[in-house]
DNA sequence: AACTATTTATAAGA
DNA sequence: TTCTTATAAATAGTT
């Protein structure tokens, strides 16, 4: 449907890959409404792209009910299998149920950390590997988002505490004038200088240890280095994105 | 699609219903098998005729795995639903106790695939994201290893096919040889001439087709030019460990 | 189940 | 992404 033959295979190039993908949901997404509408039929349809987003529809918008009905049908065919040793409790069912599921997340989990690789194929291997990888991502993000967000709220207390502190030594500089203008006007200079250099000197923050945090006066500048300082970790992680 | 332009609407006809159900059915199937190989994309499609009757296709014929799949999508939203009903009987206990454990896996899966990280601490993030890296360390060595044994093997093959081709290809020669010397003797050089340049020439295994496997006389250094284009692959990967 | 006139879907290009 | 257009594919009605 379109100007060239279709190969059924795996288009390479990912950009028209992603278009094919969109224009072909959109379509199937269409037909299997129609059919369900036309035919009286219920249909529930899932998809997920590549990249891992979910597409879905089901008749009537309706799809736990579908899924569960499709489950029934599945039982039918797997109590064939399993219908030797217990026909007691409605329960039972269930309860087995429930354990294929443990086993089967639990399979997942340790799939998801790396091990008991044995079993999987080289196709399901990369599935894996992409999936982890992109989920490495999102994490990665989300960890850089809140690192950032902390130090946002860090440099604001700097910031404050700055002013606090400059406005301390400007007083207790003014003060030492005052006292100083006091002696010479008696023309007594040995004793009772206030030492105000280690206002200066000390290091601003010592609880903020992230990136070249040198010391500076004025808290704007501060601030600006912080923020440059910060620009290679995020190009870091976003070149691995 | 057809003669008629289509209405969105029940088709009263009961045999017109029916017929139009199968035809369509038959385009849908196929239709998502097709978005599922051209796009790589996981599909899962469902259907239940008026009738009652099942049919269903999935990628790669593994239902299950993408209804779970979908579940760990759908999970967030089922918990608003499924929490009042049951608190009856003595069974409920071990059933909660599994539904528990369950409900533990699948937040543990989810985060290891990267979703509902908003609750998630920087510190248990950081974490996370440790285990995922080593996981994926793991499956790409293991991925590495399979793609290495299966390039060994096609090695070997290639390898044995090449030693039997310049068998082959001597003995000609020297038929051959044998042949224009018994002509020479008569002084006869027109016809029968047998000729065997295609013997080199020809692309030396037609299915391996990794890596600039150019056509060459002896295998050996074939072998040296296949390890030698993997390279680039292999550094890739090491890059990011 | 085939056929075929049409409608629909969509690949490629913009 | 969205629009357009030429063409392939699906299918409604018919045999």
């Amino acid at each position: 449907m379109g100007r060239g033959r279709v190969q059924l295979k795996r288009i390479e190039n990912k950009i028209n890959r992603q278009v094919t993908f969109s224009k072909r949901r959109a379509g199937l997404l269409k037909k299997a409404h129609e059919i369900s509408v036309l035919c009286d039929a219920e249909v529930a349809l899932i998809v997920f792209s590549n990249k891992g987003k979910l597409f879905e529809y089901a008749t009537d918008s309706c799809m736990e009910k579908i899924l569960e009905r499709h489950e029934r049908y599945a039982y039918a065919e797997r109590q064939l299998v399993t219908n030797d040793c217990e026909t007691q409790g409605n329960w039972t069912i269930e309860y087995t149920r429930l354990k294929a599921k443990i086993d089967l997340l639990e399979r997942n989990q340790r799939h998801y950390m790396g091990e008991d690789l044995g079993s999987m194929s080289l196709k399901e291997l990369q599935s894996l590997e992409q999936q982890l990888d992109t989920a490495l991502k999102t994490i990665r993000t989300r960890r850089n988002e809140l690192m950032y967000e902390s130090i946002s709220e860090l440099q604001k207390k700097e910031k404050v505490i700055q002013e606090q502190n400059n406005m301390l030594a400007k007083k207790i500089k003014e003060k030492e004038k005052a006292h100083v203008a006091q002696q010479a006007a008696s023309w007594d200079q040995s004793n009772y200088r206030v030492d105000t250099s280690f206002l200066i000197h000390h290091q601003p923050l010592p609880t903020l240890n992230m990136g070249g945090n040198q010391r500076q006066e004025a808290p704007e500048i501060v601030r600006n280095e912080l923020d440059l300082s910060l620009e290679p970790f995020y190009s870091c992680h976003l070149g691995c994105f």
